[in-house]
DNA sequence: TGTACATCAGTGAACGCGCGTTCACTGATGTAC
DNA sequence: TGTACATCAGTGAACGCGCGTTCACTGATGTAC
């Protein structure tokens, strides 16, 4: 078994991309230890060279989730150029966006349990949140910032909603119906 | 200290009311047996003359909390009629609901949790997603189900993202920005 | 280039703590006569 | 109506368990010569 420093820095990472899929597949109190380090294949004591406690691991973790969403919707759009309005709705509101939440948006995800988090998690979250409607307020021609507000909070509600509803069919309606409203408007 | 059969009823009520405002301010898993009694001023022991367990009370507190939550909107509007749209819209959206998830709408305070959560709990709160677009549509003349689905998933996206944002002039903007665009559109 | 040694990433046993749950017990309730 | 007894709601000590955290130890890494 090697322990190089180059290994270090590489199980670092490892340890944080695990619990940032850990805490959207199953919320930031689903995060222990010793699972996560099995996860990652090494043994609960070492956790500590890593992070000060388990706590500040969940708040690096929370960044990294809520950065991954981001990049997986970037990397959604095939081609080079900034994704349109229409096609980051329909990625962002797809069944397979609804079926992977652990690779997926962390603020529909998270959104419940950040809101009765400490003040600095929330912060974090909240900065991502401006920044998704930054980004579909400019897709939408940067005039409207009502507009691009209603939009994200229909997706965000859209997708964590279509997440409870058990029946795949009507999970699938509501997400297409708020597409299609989305779609419509504009 | 007194021990009658009234009185086991009431505090069986009491300790399913108290688990209900738990749930929304803290998530299904800050409830804590010993805690829980404590607040209710019994002992932890005498909780398991009520439930089964603790998964069994937290079953039974979802659908109370989701109870809840539906009441407090209806007393909330003033009058015997049943509320209009505006009426509906304006105080889901509002400050007070807000800053009392503890006795505000269950779904926005545990879409996320529950939509992680068993099949069972995300049938129970499904029920209740249903029943919310139901009277949304009725209130918008109940020809256009896909705008009150879309109305439903901003409502709760809104209202748990304003939980999130720290800055309590950007959180109102936002609910008020859904509340604008939901208003305006028909 | 090779050797000796210090560093340090990771190991795994151990600890304290809180939590869900159990259970023998208490004493008021409620019923049979 | 009053008395004796069974019932049972609630008590609180105790238990097992999992979890976060600590720490003495191991052995490969990497550096000084």
């Amino acid at each position: 078994m090697g322990h190089s420093q180059a290994e270090k820095t590489q199980n670092r990472d490892r340890i944080l991309e695990a619990a940032a899929a850990q805490i959207r597949a199953g919320g930031l109190e689903s995060v222990s230890v010793a699972a996560l380090m099995k996860t990652v294949g090494l043994t609960h004591g070492g956790f500590y060279g890593h992070f000060a406690s388990r706590y500040d691991l969940l708040g690096q973790a929370l960044e990294r989730a809520l950065l991954d969403g981001e990049g997986r919707a970037r990397a959604a759009a095939p081609g080079a150029a900034r994704p349109s309005f229409a096609t980051s709705v329909r990625s962002y509101l797809s069944r397979a966006h609804r079926d992977a939440p652990e690779t997926g948006c962390a603020i529909a995800a998270l959104v419940s349990d950040v809101g009765r988090a400490d003040a600095e998690s929330r912060a974090v979250m909240e900065r991502h949140i401006e920044g998704f409607i930054a980004s579909m307020s400019d897709r939408l021609g940067g005039e409207d910032e009502a507009a691009a507000i209603e939009a994200v909070c229909a997706m965000v509600g859209a997708l964590a909603i279509s997440r409870v509803v058990t029946d795949p069919k009507r999970s699938d309606a509501i997400l297409r119906a708020v597409q299609g409203r989305l779609m419509a408007e504009r």
